[in-house]
RNA sequence: GCUCUGGUAGCUCAGUGGUAGAGCGCAUCCUUGGUAAGGAUGAGGCCGCGGGUUCAAUCCCCGCCCAGAGCUCCA
């Protein structure tokens, strides 16, 4: 075997003895030229690379067309280059910065005078698509530092870029057409291989992500393989934007804000206050069932304990500022454990008593910078569903399984699917590296235990302890945070709480906080655009709109609307206005049902029965029926 | 907080250096309806707030407040 041949291993277990130095193109010619023109980059051991990257070493080799979806990463950040092209080639004086693929496009910065004006998106968009008609070749080409100092001497960020560069490290630069960067690739074989690109927007972006550094204007757009899957995803932004929490707030009247108010201070209006009272209702019987105690605990408090907490040290920047009475200090708490421990220590703890679950509907304030509010997402005032369990470190493993179970009853009630993820120790940090990894391992071991997946999340966890997230999915594929367990060996030490042990000697107890709907903003927020404003029956502010065909039948009418809340159901009469109007003006406020109630209906006692979004299709059926029917879906809280 | 964009009727939005319009909603009247908009009439505006330029500002300039798209940060 000659040293200057190289063996590849094909995914069908074939080998390939090539050339040293042969790229993966070389590869895909070799296999044949329907795959050599297909190919767009490929896989080389475990490292994503494109055609035009010389092969060095034996390794397993896998070709990538627009098949798989590794190469719509290398197709987005070939985009991101034309991108940079485009605008190059009609604002010779724009400064580049970087230009990444990202999860659902790619963007690029540019350091420009003014920012880009959405005549510009255009304007840039066709000129990328001559950059594609072109079908310029991506030309890869390994410099040297200084050959690359030099070819990016008017791109001062570029060489900010280089010098950050170690010494080890290969330097290559990527041509397309007239424009160059400085680029580790990979990148598709030529322009012409984009197909399906929009440019989406522009906005303000910090150089490096710093906000101390200067204001970069960023170009977000996206690039598909295929035209379908660009035009879907253009649906999905659409149908995004129509259930927009905000917006469906608004038109059914579920909150609002006011500037009277305050920036991040939710008004929750009738409608709104009765979606959530259902949900609190829902896990208040759910945690009471699951072995809770529920508290109440004061909105501010002395500064003395958010100093024996940490939060001054620690979460200050997120705290509303001191209010002095009587020569006190007092703060609006930005969370709940400190008050649940003064609980837990108004009377000596026995190993008797544990684990203790102490919750709260706990309403917190967090002065958070104006820039980040959004609708109900992110606010400044917000009612935690927050629970503490204090247990002996033997119960802790039973305590998080036990509250993997309430997660997963919860989320299936709202119809969730989720993921978990597991953080780990930040930078700033309580408690010793020991202490959180052993915590993280307790938590691993439990999820392992019980066969559920999960992804670490490296420096992800709170100040005071590792966390398991749960992020739900939602109707149309979009993550959102979840509940959360957070195990806590810090606070205990901080405020020395202990337990009286079977040995009949103080112990330290230990400490989970946990959140299932997180803030009630938030979810609510969460669960408009998740049902898209049309909330399962037992969630629905109104229940059922009853309809007499006419003003004659509103007696009838009326006595059905009687029955239905003598029930406990939400009900509703209306009879101005034609039958079709009101039928409109129901689906609009996306009622779960309709009773339409005329003549036949009066005669006989029945209704005839229109469920939202049905259409035509309804069902006349006897009132007591549709009663039990009701009550029935409220009870069991079915979805949609 | 930073960059940009915006703020006109309850909502969605037009508009102009000479104090303002549409559609929906609302009110009243007519209509008494059979499954997604019946008709007529009418009310409703400190044109976000403060200052400046001007004979004159909703419009131009400055500051502030609020909102939106992002950046950074989070439940």
């Amino acid at each position: 075997m000659s040293s200057d041949q190289i063996h590849l291993t094909l995914p069908n277990g074939d080998i390939l003895e090539l050339p040293r130095g042969s790229t993966a193109g070389d590869v895909a010619r070799a296999i044949g030229p329907g795959l050599a023109k297909a190919a767009l980059a490929a896989v080389v051991g475990d490292r994503l690379v494109d055609l035009m990257t010389p092969i060095e070493v034996d390794a397993d080799v896998r070709i990538l067309t627009d098949k798989d979806p590794e190469s719509l990463d290398v197709l987005r950040h070939s985009a991101a280059h034309v991108l940079a092209t485009a605008v190059r080639e009609m604002r010779p004086a724009a400064g580049i910065g970087f230009g990444p693929s990202i999860e659902e496009g790619f963007y690029y910065d540019f350091d420009v005078e003014a920012p880009f004006t959405p005549e510009d998106l255009a304007d840039f968009e066709a000129k990328m698509n001559e950059v594609i008609d072109a079908d310029y070749p991506f030309e890869r080409r390994q410099v040297t530092r200084e050959e690359a100092q030099e070819l990016f001497a008017d791109d001062p960020l570029k060489l900010e870029r280089l010098e950050e560069l170690g010494d080890d490290e290969i330097i290559t630069v990527y041509r397309d057409g007239p424009f160059l960067d400085l680029c580790r690739g990979p990148h598709v074989p030529s322009t012409g291989r984009l197909k399906h690109i929009k440019l989406l927007s522009g906005a303000g972006a910090y150089w490096r992500g710093d906000e101390k550094r200067q204001m970069l204007q960023r170009i977000y757009g996206t690039a598909f393989v295929k035209k379908d899957d660009l035009e879907a995803y253009l649906r999905r932004l659409e149908e995004a934007k129509k259930r927009d929490h905000r917006r469906l707030g608004r038109e059914l009247d579920l909150f609002s804000t006011d500037e009277r108010v305050g920036q991040g201070l939710i008004l929750w209006h009738a409608k709104g206050a009765l979606v959530r009272m259902e949900i609190e209702n829902y896990e208040r019987e759910l945690i009471l069932r699951h072995g809770y105690q529920v508290v109440y605990t004061p909105h501010i408090m002395s500064e003395k304990i958010f100093e024996i907490s940490g939060h001054l040290e620690n979460f200050k920047e997120n705290m509303f500022g001191a209010m002095e009475v009587e020569g006190a200090f007092f703060r609006p708490k930005p969370m709940n454990c400190p008050g649940h421990i003064a609980v837990y220590q108004s009377q000596q703890r026995s190993y008797r008593d544990l684990p203790i679950r102490m919750a709260e509907f706990g309403t917190v304030y967090r002065y958070e910078r104006s820039g980040v509010l959004h609708g109900m997402l992110r606010v400044r005032g917000f009612t935690q569903d927050d629970a503490h369990v204090f247990c002996t470190p033997e119960q802790v493993t039973k305590e998080v399984e036990r509250l993997l179970d309430l997660v997963d009853e919860m989320l299936g009630t709202f119809g969730y699917p989720y993921t978990i993820e597991l953080s780990t120790m930040p930078e700033k940090a309580l408690g010793t590296k020991e202490e959180w990894d052993e915590a993280v391992q307790l938590l691993a071991d439990t999820l392992s235990a019980r066969n559920v997946p999960f992804d670490i999340d490296e420096g992800g966890g709170a100040f005071y302890g590792p966390k398991l997230d749960f992020k739900l999915i939602d109707a149309i594929g979009r993550k959102w945070q979840g509940p959360t367990v957070q195990l806590d060996f810090n606070l205990p030490d901080r405020f020395d709480m202990s337990y009286i042990g079977e040995d009949n000697a103080p112990h330290r107890p230990v400490m989970l906080h946990r959140v299932l709907v997180g803030s009630m903003e938030r979810f609510v927020g969460g669960l408009i655009e998740h049902y898209a404003g049309a909330f399962p029956t037992w969630l629905a502010p109104e229940q059922v709109r009853v309809l007499p065909v006419s003003e004659q039948w509103e007696r009838s009418a009326g006595a059905l609307v009687a029955d239905l809340k003598l029930a406990g159901v939400r009900a509703t009469l209306e009879s101005r206005e034609t039958l079709g109007y009101r039928i409109r003006e129901a689906e609009t406020l996306k009622i779960p049902y309709m009773g339409v109630v005329g003549e036949r209906e009066a005669s006989d006692r029945s209704v005839a029965v229109r469920k939202r979004g049905a259409g035509k299709k309804q069902e006349v059926m006897d009132r007591q029926l549709f009663v039990d029917m009701i009550l029935e879906e409220i009870r069991s809280r079915t979805l949609g």
